[in-house]
RNA sequence: GGAGUGUUGGCAGAGUGGUAAUGCAGCGGAUUGCUAAUCCGUCAUCGUGAAUAGCGAUGCACAGGUUCGAGUCCUGUACACUCCGCCA
């Protein structure tokens, strides 16, 4: 959310600003206009409610002769407040939904594009492997080494989910442990979190209004499957006033996560990239309102995720993500892509956003500042920390042999009880 | 699922229908000066202000209701705790 202070005195800027990011619909006039209505109509309720007041503050000590006629009085005033009270809440919920609609702005440093297009590679890492057989797909390897019921277990939980064996099973967990290891090596608080949420949460984070159509719905208990645990951790403190000493707070939060993939008929339908469910590892920054802190833990993130592409000896390319492609909530994006020899290309593994107070306002969640003992919007950033199975499809197809196994790099080694190789053959 | 108890500012904690005590922390100011103490103000949201001044409105878990007036009475909901039931 942003603050209506801000875009009343920087028309033009966030005019901007929503124009960048591809939301030229948007009518700032008539949310300028509709702010105004609702300040005069707050304005004239104050007097009526300032008066009834005064009445009903004279009733104790007036006397029994005078006192029938305040009291009548006193009804009458009420009634007309009561009036100006339901309008206002009509009016109130009209703003607020408005508000609720308005992206943030993005990072002038953003590069500007009208969709995935505009995208910038900032670099690559890591040599893309080579090798001296026909490289089998992920799909093709969980088959030969057992390792997967990607036909057998759509029939009992339907398309886009995905069910893994063996090994397999015991290298995706162990990857989330390499990942909670150093995230709590870095000093994040790690935690395990619910998959459940009410809705408030939803649009705290920003999935509502944006984005309803990827959500799980659970109508018997009137709850939501999270996509992300951020959007747990972005809740855990909402409302609160935390002291400026408690900042910043990181969190490397767990969990399963769902998404209906409404919007991807037809894409990745095969395999483990694109999933109803997985497993989500994921770094929660809570930090100061200011730009240069946000900007500092934004690049701080991204490079604990390369270390981390980079334990898993995976090559990976740094996209600074453009206005157009960034979701509503975000300032500044950066995406992971690691290499998948099967599709020759470099998929997403990881995305990175700075969302600065844009989601603090809506979860109400601020801290006083030490230097001059105001209340203010704390930052918020979040990224990946890895998410499986998809990062098992290009861990398994670049480290694969002529043989068929799958070699382990040598820090991941430890969490699989020192095994070097895994397969069949191995 | 059943029964009971509870929810008051950043924190602690009074308040049995008539303007939300008090303490601690934080911030601002004053005063005295020996490593600190004391005093005053402030403390959340909004409106009106150039204003971080004054004035006013709102805020006692949330939503309604009764009343001239609700932290207080009534109803519903959420959450917490205790006991019972069920349970990986």
């Amino acid at each position: 959310m942003l603050d209506i202070k801000f875009i009343i005195e920087n028309k033009q800027l966030v005019r901007e600003g929503l124009d960048k990011k591809g939301y030229t619909n948007i009518d700032l006039d008539n949310l300028i206009s509709v702010h105004s209505s609702l300040t005069k109509l707050k304005t004239s309720s104050q007097a009526l409610a300032e008066e009834k007041n005064k009445l009903s503050n004279s009733i104790k000590s007036a006397s029994n002769e005078e006192r029938p006629a305040i009291i009548a009085k006193s009804k009458e005033v009420g009634e007309e407040l009561k009036k100006e009270l339901a309008e206002l809440d009509e009016l109130q919920a009209k703003f607020d939904d408005m508000m609720l609609r308005m992206p943030n702005l993005p990072s002038p440093q953003a590069p500007q594009g009208p969709d995935e297009s505009g995208n910038v590679v900032i670099r690559k890492v890591g040599d893309l492997p080579k090798f001296d057989f026909t490289p089998r797909d992920h799909i093709e390897l969980m088959e030969i080494n057992d390792w997967g019921e990607m036909d057998r277990i759509t029939k009992v939980s339907g398309a886009r989910t995905y069910a893994i064996k063996n090994e397999l099973s015991r290298l995706e967990l162990a990857i989330h442990m390499l990942v909670l290891d150093k995230l709590a090596a870095y000093g994040f608080t790690t935690i395990t979190v619910p998959s459940l949420a009410k809705q408030k949460p939803l649009y705290g984070m920003g999935y509502l209004p944006f984005s309803g159509d990827e959500i799980y719905y659970m109508p018997a208990d009137d709850l939501y499957l999270s996509g992300t645990a951020e959007l747990v951790l972005n809740s855990l403190h909402a409302d609160e006033i935390l002291n400026e000493n408690d900042l910043p707070i990181t969190y490397a939060g767990f969990s399963p996560c769902f998404r209906r993939e409404a919007g991807a008929a037809g894409k990745d339908t095969r395999g483990l990239v694109r999933v109803h469910q997985f497993m989500k590892t994921e770094q929660f920054v809570i930090c100061k309102n200011d730009i240069n802190e946000s900007e500092k833990w934004h690049q701080k993130l991204l490079n604990i995720s390369e270390e981390v592409l980079q334990d898993l000896e995976l090559p990976y390319q740094v996209l600074d993500i453009c206005t157009g492609d960034m979701g509503a909530p975000k300032y500044r994006q950066y995406d992971l892509e690691a290499w998948v020899p099967s599709q020759n290309c470099y998929r997403e593994t990881h995305s990175c956003s700075n969302i600065t107070d844009w989601q603090a306002r809506r979860t109400n969640l601020r801290y006083r500042d030490n230097a001059d003992g105001k209340v203010k919007f704390a930052h918020t950033l979040n990224n990946t920390g890895i998410a499986t199975p998809r990062a098992l499809v290009p861990f398994i197809e670049c480290h694969q042999n002529a043989d068929g196994t799958v070699n382990i790099p040598a820090k991941l080694q430890p969490y699989m009880n020192g095994k070097t190789k895994i397969g069949k053959n191995a």
